[in-house]
RNA sequence: UGGGGCGUGGCCAAGCGGCAAGGCGCGGGACUUUGGAUCCCGUAUUCGGAGGUUCGAAUCCUCCCGCCCCAACCA
């Protein structure tokens, strides 16, 4: 399966705008430098996705480059594991930082420094209120804050006490370095912002290195002044913060980056804090960060996403301002649209329901020729087994058909893809539970390949030969919350989606059997299914379906039904 | 009640004073050996509201309403 070219000639948005009049204008002398800064303190997920595709989608249209930076400045929430992740998550979604692999705490020693000049010009001081105090004096959203004693101390106390907290004298917590801007703002980052705090935790790339680690705003811009960076881009919420990056960058007196912000993704039937999905993955609720029902890079990969179609829905989507909440319904546009022009087509039955052909010799088998991909002739033809019993769906037969059912019912002709045309006339039903256990049907030899000599057949359905079938065991995902908006309710958990995961014993198309890794199928009229990576075995193939195919029969009969 | 943002059809989203792009969804039709795909057609006399400026406003001005974010030694 090759991947299908998306035209990924943005349509533009606010942001391009801005960095195309700063290439008219020269402000950055025609260069275009961006980055994409996770914390490794999670996995990636499809609201990262956005960014990422914004950055180094950018990168790329300008002809510049773009950063991957790890925001390491908190030790007690980061791993190894996350970092990891997160590399392999930007690569699989076909971006490329080159030799920009950064990390905040790169840059540690030359904070500190910075730190110190501030201290020296006296824009920086070491503050003694403990946490509950400095929370007292920051004041409230109405109210100003009010001065710290420890705000007038003088510059050598000052510096003498940051060597020590460096030094590792001081209790975590104890004391902080804090810029010394406005405690009156009505800009509460303004208000004496921290920069520096003791943690005596080791940091998973500077281990014991260092006990104090600066805040995110003390970092961040500083990080993308060395780096070149021109646009800073990040989330709504920093923008409060803009003040302060460009405080510290004119305090310092040193390279200045342009930060733009945008609306992050909200996507329906998920939820998209890291702090949630934490919470999932720990309380067991999913498997792990690569649930195929996560809304994780690792789990949509895991689902059988293509990285194609996320990024396709990342510029579907737009960049703007606005809060926003993005149907689950687009992202699942895009992988079918994908997938179903790049999707070989199998046959393989979920529900099984036997299927006797009365007047097909037992033992006989023929190989009829069925087509690989009918939105790609290059993808030729298979031979597909056919003899006397085989497995059809159990949707596909019904005892008493609805209105426009055009599928198997007692007297009823269909078509069994590929093969030929049989009448129904028979089936047996379990004396105990009325369930239909066996369908009997005679076929037509003039029918070979399936055509309908000499009539009309309206319904076609797929099927297996039971004595060639591999069996398959086939995951069947829904989405994790049953609402739209489960971030709405103060309960989210409440609104997990019970049916979120139904798995199903199927069996399937002979060659399936040993499916590679990660390959993806069209499964006639069902849906699009890919392999599950971690389980599945040649001789016991896992599929996890990704998407199911538009079905406007469920459609008329839920219709109908009410 | 302080500050910062945002409000265009069910969901996204163009629009940048000249009289409402596009996509998803939804509805209808054509075609069809996947009730898939594809292809047509339809889907905001109106842009949160009210005033005002103008020959002319979603676009400019005023006021009002609603929603989001900020009071971590998180990012």
């Amino acid at each position: 399966m090759s991947p299908t070219p998306v035209d990924e000639s943005k349509a533009s948005n606010f942001i391009r705008e801005r960095v195309a009049e700063d290439n008219r204008t020269g402000r950055f002398g025609g260069q275009v430098i961006t980055r994409f800064p996770p914390e490794p303190n999670g996995y990636l997920h499809i609201g990262h996705a956005k960014s990422i595709c914004l950055n180094f989608g950018l990168a790329r249209d300008f002809g510049g480059r773009c950063h991957l930076r790890f925001d390491d400045t908190n030790p007690t929430k980061e791993e190894q594991e996350y970092v990891d992740a997160i590399m392999a998550d930007v690569r699989w979604l076909g971006f490329d930082w080159g030799e920009h692999l950064h990390h905040a705490s790169d840059y540690f020693e030359q904070l500190y420094a910075w730190a110190v000049q501030l201290i020296e010009s006296g824009k920086a001081y070491v503050d003694d209120s403990p946490p509950e105090q400095m929370r007292e004096l920051r004041g409230t959203l109405t109210e100003p804050g009010r001065e710290s004693p420890s705000r007038r101390r003088s510059i050598a106390e000052n510096l003498d006490l940051f060597a020590r907290m460096r030094a590792g004298e001081f209790l975590d917590g104890s004391r902080t370095l804090r810029a010394k801007i406005d405690m009156a703002a009505p800009n509460i980052n303004l208000r004496d912002p921290v920069m520096y705090r003791i943690r005596k935790t080791s940091h998973q790339r500077t281990g014991d290195a260092w006990c104090i680690y600066p805040m995110y705003d003390w970092a961040h811009g500083e990080s993308d002044s060395l780096e070149g960076i021109t646009h800073s881009i990040c989330t709504l919420e920093y923008e409060d913060h803009r003040p302060l990056y460009d405080w510290y960058l004119d305090a310092l007196g040193i390279y200045h980056p342009q930060q733009i912000e945008f609306a992050r993704l909200n996507l329906s039937h998920t939820v998209m804090s890291k702090r949630k999905l934490l919470q999932l993955v720990q309380e067991g609720v999913v498997s792990g960060w690569d649930d195929p029902r996560m809304p994780t890079i690792a789990g949509l990969r895991r689902r059988g996403y293509t990285p194609e179609a996320i990024r396709d829905f990342c510029d579907r989507i737009g960049v703007a301002k606005a809060d926003n909440m993005v149907e689950l319904a687009l992202l699942e546009h895009c992988v079918r649209e994908d997938l179903n022009r790049r999707a070989l087509r199998r046959m393989a039955v979920l529900r099984p329901l036997k299927l006797v052909v009365e007047n097909w010799p037992a033992g006989h088998v023929e190989e009829v020729e069925a087509v690989n991909n009918p939105e790609d002739p290059s993808a030729g033809t298979r031979r597909v087994p056919f003899s006397r019993e085989l497995w059809i769906e159990q949707d596909d037969f019904r005892e008493d058909p609805p209105k426009k059912y055009f599928r198997l019912s007692l007297g009823a002709e269909v078509r069994l893809r590929y093969a030929y045309i049989v009448r129904c006339t028979d089936f047996k039903k379990d004396p105990a539970t009325g369930e239909v256990v066996e369908v009997r049907g005679t076929y037509d030899p003039a029918t070979r390949g399936g055509e309908a000599i000499g009539r009309k057949i309206r319904g076609t359905i797929h099927w297996v030969s039971a004595a060639h079938a591999a069996p398959a065991e086939v995951r069947l995902y829904d989405t994790l919350f049953v609402k739209p908006k489960p971030d709405d309710e103060d309960a989210w958990k409440t609104l997990l989606n019970p049916s979120s995961l139904e798995t199903v014993r199927g069996w399937a198309e002979p060659s399936l059997a040993s499916a590679a890794p990660g390959s993806r199928y069209q499964f006639e009229r069902l849906g699009y299914f890919s392999t599950d990576p971690r389980d599945s075995r040649a001789g016991a193939p896992v599929f996890n379906r990704t998407v199911g195919l538009r079905d406007t029969w469920a459609k008329i009969e839920r219709a109908e039904t009410g």
